[in-house]
This record gives C-alpha cells, sequence and structure tokens, in this order.
RNA sequence: GGACCAUUAGCUCAGCUGGAUAGAGCGCUGCCCUCCGAAGGCAGAGGCCAGAGGUUCGAAUCCUCUAUGGUCCGCCA
C-alpha cells in the first residue's frame, strides 16, 4: 500500500541476501536505512542510503556496498535502473507500471487510501476544547479545537482507536460565579434591578438562561440566601452553557464522543483514591513552596500545604494539590481525571492546550508517568495564540473590554471549511494570523481556496467528459489502460499522490495535522501547473477528443488526485467543493 | 531568577524527525488565454538557515552556551 515502505522492504531483502552471500557481515542493524524519494527528482524516483549507514560498522567503503546493492535491486521488475551517486546514495529509477499502478490503487481504495496500520490495535484518548463552561465558545478556544479534532481525525485515518474527550471544569469556584450570575439574571426576569459585582458574567448570553430558570422554579429563589441556591443554579447553568458550547462545536464540525464531568469526582472519594496511590510511592507529602520568582504577590506568605513531588519527574519545583485551607487545588481533581483515563486502559494520552497553559505540562507528565508506572506516555501540544485581522489591522480582544469575536460569528462570517483550513495551515505551536480578507479571497494565497478549486477542477472535467459522452463512474476508470499515462507530467504527478500514505504516516506519528494541510496545498499546486501544461500541450488535457480510451486514463489520474484531496480534507474536517462560486 | 516555544529570502511561513545544489506564497522583473474555469500557470532575481562551539561519513534538523522575541511562573480553574 505505502510504495516507500515496500521499496525499503526490497533494499532489506537484498542486503539479507548481500549478507547470504558473504558480501556483507551479519547482525548490522538497519534501523536506519531509508527508502525516500530525493529532494531532487533528477536523482530518481527513490533513494536508499543503506550503504551510508551500514558502511562504518561493516568496515567497508560505501561505494562498494553500494554498488553490490545496485545489481541486486536491479533484478527486482520493479525497479529499472540503479545508480550509486554523492558519497554512497543509491538512486533507484522505477518502471512506470509502478507510478500508474498507484492509480488503480488509489481508485480500488476510494478515500481510504493512505489509511495507515501505525496505530493498529492501540486505543488513543485525545482531549481537547475543555472549555470553561462559563459561555459561548469564541476565537481563542476554536484553534484548539479545529487542531484536537483534525488530530484525532488525522490518528483515527493512521488506524488508532480514538477517543474525543472533552473535560467540563464544573468543580471549581467558577460554577459558583456562573451561578451567582444566572441567578441576577432570575431576579432580573423577575422584574428586579441588579447589578453585576466584579468577576460575575454579564453577558447577554445569560439572560434566556435567567429566564428559563424562572420558569422552572417561579419564584421560589427569591430572596433565599446563597447555599439554598447556589447549587442547584450551578447545575442549571452549567447544563445550559454545555448545552451553548456543544451547538458552538457542531458549527465546527466537532463531536465529541464522550464529555467528562470533573465534579464527578468529588465526593466520590475517586480524588483521595488517586492521592493515595501517589502517597503509598512516596510522592506526596506536606512541605512549603518556594516563594515564586520574578513579581512578588502582594499578599505573599510562606505557608505547608500538601504537595506532589513532580520535581521527580522533571518539573521545576513540586506542585500544591491541596490549598492551605485544606481545600483541593485545580491540579487535585486533574490528576485523578488522567488516573481516570490510564484505568481507562489508553495506550496513549494526548491533552491540547492553549499555549498560556505552558506551566502546566511538566506536572501534567509527572502525574501521568507516576500514575501509570511510565507505561502511558502523554503528549500536551499547545496551541498558540490567533491574532485577528479585518481591514489590515489586528483586532484585539480583551476579557475586560467584553469584544470577544465568537466563534459563531467567525463561522457565519467565513464559514467552518475555511475557519478549519486555515487554523490548520499553521504548526500548533507557532503563533496564527487570521486575516479575515485573506481568508475569503480566491487566490493562490488563501490555501483554502487553492485546494478547493483543485478539486473543483476535477469535478469539472468528469462533468465535461460525461457531457462528450464519455464513461467516468470509478468502476470504468479503474479499468481504464493506465499505460497510456507516459508522459513526464503524468508520472510526476503520480508520483506526489504517492507521497500521500507515508505523509499519513508521518503527520500522525508526531501528531502534526498541518502536514496535511500544506501536503495538500502542494498537490492542489502540482494539479494546477498540470493542469496549464494542456494550454500548451493539447495532448496533455485530460479530456481527448474522439479518444475516450485515453480521455479515462488521464481522468482516472485526476480522479486520483481529487480522491487524495478528498481523504486529506476529511481529516482536516472541510468539504470538498465540486465547484467554485 | 527559572521553564517552555520560537528565530530559515524584503514580508508570511514549510522543510518529510540526520541526507545530495535549503523550498513555497506575497512583493519585484519578464512571459503564457481562438485552450477541460487565466479564480490559473511558466521563468528570473533574492539565503552566513540568529551567533559560537560540539556529536559524525553528512547538521537548518541532534547536544551545549550566547543573543533576540513570545508565553508562563504562589493554594485561578
Amino acid at each position: 500500500m505505502n510504495l516507500f515502505a515496500d521499496i525499503r522492504s526490497l533494499v532489506l531483502h537484498a542486503l539479507d541476501a548481500m549478507v547470504a552471500a558473504g558480501d556483507l557481515p551479519a547482525g548490522l542493524s538497519t534501523d536506519n536505512v531509508t527508502a525516500e524519494p530525493p529532494r531532487d527528482a533528477s536523482h530518481g524516483d527513490m533513494a536508499t542510503n543503506a550503504a551510508m549507514v551500514l558502511a562504518k560498522p561493516a568496515g567497508m567503503k560505501p561505494r562498494d556496498i553500494a554498488e553490490k546493492l545496485a545489481v541486486r535491486l536491479s533484478d527486482d521488475p520493479r525497479v529499472t535502473s540503479a545508480e550509486v551517486a554523492g558519497p554512497g546514495f543509491l538512486n533507484l529509477r522505477l518502471a512506470p507500471a509502478v507510478w500508474q499502478n498507484v492509480a488503480q490503487t488509489v481508485l480500488d481504495s476510494g478515500t481510504d487510501y493512505g489509511r495507515a496500520t501505525l496505530g493498529a490495535g492501540k486505543s488513543v484518548n485525545v482531549e481537547y476544547v475543555s472549555a470553561n463552561p462559563t459561555g459561548p465558545l469564541h476565537v481563542g478556544h476554536t484553534r484548539g479545537a479545529v487542531f484536537g479534532d483534525a488530530l484525532a481525525s488525522l490518528l483515527a485515518f493512521a488506524g488508532w482507536d480514538v477517543t474525543r474527550e472533552y473535560v467540563i471544569n464544573d468543580g471549581g469556584g467558577q460554577i459558583g460565579m456562573l451561578a451567582r450570575s444566572v441567578y441576577l439574571r432570575y431576579l432580573e426576569a423577575h422584574g428586579k434591578e441588579v447589578a453585576f459585582p466584579e468577576g460575575t458574567y454579564p453577558g447577554d448570553y445569560l439572560v434566556p438562561v435567567g429566564a428559563a430558570l424562572k420558569e422552572k422554579v417561579g419564584d421560589q429563589y427569591i430572596d433565599q440566601p446563597e447555599d439554598i441556591w447556589l447549587g442547584p443554579i450551578g447545575d442549571f447553568a452549567t447544563d445550559a452553557m454545555m448545552e451553548l458550547i456543544r451547538d458552538d462545536l457542531a458549527l465546527l464540525g466537532v463531536k465529541m464522543d464522550r464529555f467528562f464531568s470533573e465534579k464527578s469526582l468529588y465526593n466520590t472519594g475517586k480524588i483521595e483514591a488517586c492521592l493515595d496511590k501517589l502517597d503509598k510511592m512516596g510522592l506526596i507529602y506536606n512541605g512549603t513552596l518556594e516563594p515564586p520568582k520574578g513579581k512578588l504577590p502582594d499578599d505573599y506568605e510562606a505557608r505547608e500545604q500538601t504537595l506532589f513531588k513532580s520535581t521527580e519527574f522533571g518539573d521545576d519545583q513540586d506542585r500544591a494539590i491541596k490549598k492551605h485551607d485544606g481545600a483541593w487545588t485545580y491540579f487535585a481533581p486533574d490528576i485523578a481525571y488522567h488516573n481516570d483515563k490510564v484505568e481507562r486502559g489508553y495506550d496513549a494520552l494526548i491533552n491540547v492546550f492553549g499555549a498560556d497553559h505552558g506551566g502546566y505540562v511538566k506536572r501534567m507528565k509527572a502525574a501521568v508517568h507516576a500514575l501509570s508506572g511510565g507505561t502511558v506516555p502523554l503528549d500536551i501540544k499547545l496551541t498558540q495564540l490567533v491574532k485577528l485581522f479585518k481591514n489590515g489591522e489586528e483586532f484585539k480582544m480583551s476579557k475586560r473590554a467584553g469584544n470577544f469575536v465568537l466563534l459563531s460569528d467567525l463561522i457565519r462570517e467565513v464559514g467552518k471549511d475555511v475557519t478549519r483550513f486555515v487554523m490548520l495551515t499553521r504548526k500548533n505551536d507557532a503563533p496564527l494570523d487570521f486575516d479575515f480578507d485573506k481568508v475569503t479571497e480566491q487566490s493562490r494565497e488563501n490555501p483554502v481556496f487553492y485546494v478547493q478549486y483543485a478539486h473543483a477542477r476535477v469535478a469539472s472535467v468528469l462533468r465535461k467528459a460525461a457531457d462528450a459522452g464519455i464513461a467516468v463512474d470509478d468502476a470504468t476508470l479503474k479499468s481504464a489502460d493506465l499505460s497510456k499515462l507516459d508522459h513526464a507530467a503524468e508520472l510526476a504527478l503520480l508520483r506526489k499522490v504517492a507521497e500521500w500514505p507515508r505523509l499519513v504516516e508521518t503527520a500522525a506519528r508526531s501528531n502534526e495535522p498541518h502536514r496535511i494541510a500544506f501536503y495538500l496545498y502542494e498537490l492542489a499546486g502540482d494539479l494546477h501547473g498540470f493542469w496549464n501544461l494542456g494550454n500548451a500541450e493539447t495532448g496533455l488535457r485530460f479530456i481527448q477528443e474522439d479518444d475516450p480510451a485515453t480521455s479515462q486514463a488521464k481522468i482516472a489520474l485526476a480522479r486520483a488526485v481529487a480522491i487524495v484531496i478528498a481523504a486529506g480534507l476529511g481529516i482536516l474536517g472541510v468539504t470538498p467543493a465540486d465547484e467554485m462560486r
């Protein structure tokens, strides 16, 4: 399925044969032997570094190994030439049939082409978004949501059994503030004058929640002390906020497999049990932390509290799990939450956090390492800030000014597909500029458009061909005579398509979905370039008048490109377009 | 004081986990539509891969130090 893996194993077999023939010492490690397309296509279709890697341990000259290897590889029908080059590279040229078969493979597999077995038999939990349930999602949450979702899809495509999870922070103090805010809206719904004190949430979105509460409970909470209503209203408000958030996520095309309530860890003994477990490992103690460096808070005083020995696992200092008054810090339930994930039996955990949680990474990894005995890797991906630009100027958002751009506003303005794709055109850990004007522009500068346009062009060809009476269903295309695809430009395009499975693997291995977006942009560029060749050289147009057989072979190539684009966009959560408007 | 991330063309960024002459887009220069959508394409100019050491057949990539920028640093979740 993966051509590069096939060629690599061909090389490895040849090396084994050399060992058997006494041309190479036995027992050499071939871990670093690669088979990859050379950067410069003029070097050939595939290059292996085997000779250079093995030269030293074998005590032989690289060129000697390479030449013997070349002879053996030449025996394979797929290899048309094997030349030693440079310091000891072995450049291979492959038979056109190898590339032509790629088109057939793609048509056979459809958008499943490129699915990998990297994660086969393994499960991974991807936790993302996890915004506090105190209001609708805004732009700040969007990048993490898109990134996490695309990463989850990528891993699923690479064979992992993926769980998408959202942890609801419904156990902390901010739920109390939410409840008070809703209470004020509730009073307002009863016609009372209210003022929002510092710390409460004055946003309009709580108005309907207050009204709904009135609907549900009538006037029973009016003039009642806080301890009567705080709990129930907190629950009521959290549910309402989660409904809001789910709606926002739906707009983005994000669907979670599981919502985990942090509150469910409280008063159930789960936190205590988990910390007991750590205590038995000798990782919990009472102590006093060093005062923070840099700016010292005005009211700082050294206090003794319960600490977790995260320094044992590389953290800079130990971390508090209990406040001075004995209440849990946020870290405590979070440890228990991750313990729960470990106990659910995942083979790997991934958390997607905003960059402002960078300081949290080490302690969380420390906790998971301790809880799983080092058996469950936790990867934490941080997403950097998104800067919005409108009319050429940066649009600053601030909590105080309350001028957040809501996720729903963003979608309304530019759409789900644009939002998702653009958010994935940067590495997760690099800041991202989101320019409202650019992202809706129809030009090469706008990668979303450019990729969509390539897909639409193929769809257009299919329509035109059908109009001309040429059968272009995939079943027919599959049986086309692909040996007609013998032009260098056609083979080059097939090579690019053939890279897809390999790209999926590397992207999945590094948890970097942005690589998909970049590859699609390149593939689209190659298609556009190829398309234009047809201007000067009519023999390269997809539709050849009066020659349905050739047309079908060429259209099969176009379809293969479109299928890969569709598969890639599928991972990114973007709908491929059949025509541009 | 410390941690994490970044530093690649005038600008915005990739760089396939160590490979051959470092790549795109924008901008600049010059070209290509009786032609499946020119909403495109081709070509040219433009680089001390922040700096200095190290690791090895080989470094933009790995390690150390330095510089600059960003994020963060008590029991807030």
